[in-house]
DNA sequence: CTGAAAGCGCTTACAG
DNA sequence: CTGAAAGCGCTTACAG
């Protein structure tokens, strides 16, 4: 079932069925007629491969994540597709597992789909020989008309972004712990070559530190990005016998996890310890206690990034949108118990 | 950048080329070296459209889910999108936000797009519209080669499956529930008119009518797919003033809800009431207390739908496979509180 | 094993 | 406005 037959069946050329079913110029009103009868008669499917060779562009969008069965991650893919439906687009998505050497080769396939925009969503990696491979990649793939955002990353890449504001995030939250009364922190970190862990980690520092608050190296204990690894973190703290009485966790998915650990180790939160996360992902507000955040407009950063990704750029520099963090106060964190 | 220009700097005819690059055919060792340097060299990268187009089949499957950014989805997903990348292959995803023309409508996208398979994940309708509207772009994309698996519907799709045993699931549970000493349910359910919550439900009513046991119409409150939907549904029960020991709410997700909102009226679980949930969703064992429920293995689900889409068919039957629900009995339910 | 050529199913200048 | 034809970038019989 081609355009071929539709054509043939309603007696007109080629290029006329295709102009009707394209939309791409204007068709007398009987031909157009005879067409749209004869595709739907027929029930012809266009072959979206020869539409792309042909000329016409793509309508597939790729998107690469580190693991879309994260809370953070479907959140952000949730506004994606929301976005994508509106405009009648596609969504590859790819999931990397945070592997870097991945996302370079799910970059290529996407470029080899002629995706009209790739998304990349997630923390880039704090690593020259990815920055190299993945510019290698990205520049011939803008040269050639492709459009690329991201959200949350940016070093050396240099094309539109969402930004998250970690730093800022990471220092008002920081400020917030310190106006409860808090002198005594310790940080349940991710692995810091991910930007976004960096950023986090810094502005809460650097906070701290302009209240002459120190967080030691020893009072940071890193682990995978994942609730597995915020319980092995926290169990770690535990273990070293640090005695903070608040915790950081740089992300709700870790914080879900160090609520768990403190529990099972006998701490009471808040009570015995306050504990925050950052991104606010839908589950939190329905922890026990409630959890303190920073919270992310994850469906709408999504929607965003693909906005960006479609807007008209006729060669103006790339545009950065900063996304503010709100820090949202829940029963996870109180003033600490006096001695 | 194309096939001709790697062909032409590497002195061998395009035939030569494409054979060394898509692998298809025994190329001399001088040649396919050549061949190779030029493509790396000229950082060659094929055209997927050309390809599919010239014969070779295609390298994405289509996905369509409800909802990726629901957390039941999303582990599916997750295993989905790792069996993908050890097969080479990618994703395209479509979230239909449970819209059931937009279902037909990406398949209809997925068609164009020659996926070479498509995965259906998620409960169908029971719509009479719907499963015929199904069956017409089904039909000619099977007759064409393409593949078809789907998680968690049946009734009028007659393709590979993998099915959750949701009648046989709530039928344990209830069972559990009896065997914990409980009398009196109530229901939070979602749309009826999903076969996955009209199945759970079943379960779940036959086994307790098999105890003798009735659930009357008016305990079962039926609302929204969502976190939000169980809190109004608890709500509802409450507001109705029915004296449950033990609330089934039909999915993980509804549950999260249900407990706030027990909680904001006061009620304790499972002191007050009890409460059960399904699927297993990662974030239920955290929750204050951890969820009783029906585990369903996600990852793995999603691994299996696309095994069964990979797999040979020579026009053999569909396959279904059925994976069991485990009854998980943790904090949140116990035995009724003797009056 | 290698190459010239046809063909995959469309779109779009180019004439008319 | 409409049609014949070239061309998009590959793969794969078909000869050699």
């Amino acid at each position: 079932m081609t355009l071929e037959d539709v054509a043939r069946s309603a007696g007109v050329s080629l290029a006329t069925a295709s102009r009707v079913l394209g939309g791409t110029a204007r068709v007398r009103e009987d031909l157009r007629e005879r067409v749209l009868a004869a595709a739907d008669r027929l029930s012809y499917i266009p072959n979206a491969h020869a539409r792309a060779l042909a000329g016409s562009s793509s309508q597939v969008v790729g998107v690469i994540c580190h693991d879309v069965s994260d809370p953070y991650f479907a959140g952000i893919a949730g506004g994606v597709m929301r976005a994508a439906a509106a405009h009648g687009l596609l969504v590859m998505l790819a999931s990397t597992f945070r592997d870097p050497a991945q996302e370079v080769a799910y970059l290529s396939m996407l470029r080899a789909q002629r995706a009209r925009a790739i998304l990349l969503i997630g923390s880039g990696f704090e690593d020259r020989a990815w920055e190299r491979a993945m510019n290698a990649e990205l520049e011939p793939y803008l040269r050639s008309g492709g459009r690329v955002a991201v959200v949350s990353r940016h070093r050396a890449l240099k094309v539109d972004a969402v930004l998250p504001e970690n730093r800022a995030g990471g220092a008002a939250l920081a400020r917030a712990m310190l106006d409860l009364g808090h002198r005594d922190f310790a940080v349940l970190s991710g692995p810091r070559t991910l930007t976004t862990v960096a950023d986090r980690l810094a502005g809460f520092r650097e906070a701290l530190a302009e209240a002459g608050v120190e967080l030691p190296d020893d009072r940071i204990v890193e682990e995978s990005f994942t609730r597995d690894g915020g319980y092995a973190a926290a169990t770690e703290l535990i273990r070293r016998g640090v005695r903070a009485t608040c915790l950081f966790a740089v992300t709700d998915v870790m914080a879900v996890g160090a609520l768990a650990a403190l529990r099972d180790h006998g701490l009471r939160v808040p009570q015995d310890v306050s504990l925050a996360g950052f991104d606010d992902i839908p589950i939190v507000r329905d922890l026990t206690p409630p959890l303190t955040t920073v919270a992310l407009p994850l469906a709408e950063m999504g929607e965003r990034v693909m906005a960006l990704a479609l807007r008209e750029t006729r060669g103006s520099r790339a545009r950065i949108e900063r996304v503010g963090g709100e820090v949202i106060l829940r029963p996870s964190t109180a003033p600490p118990r006096r001695p």
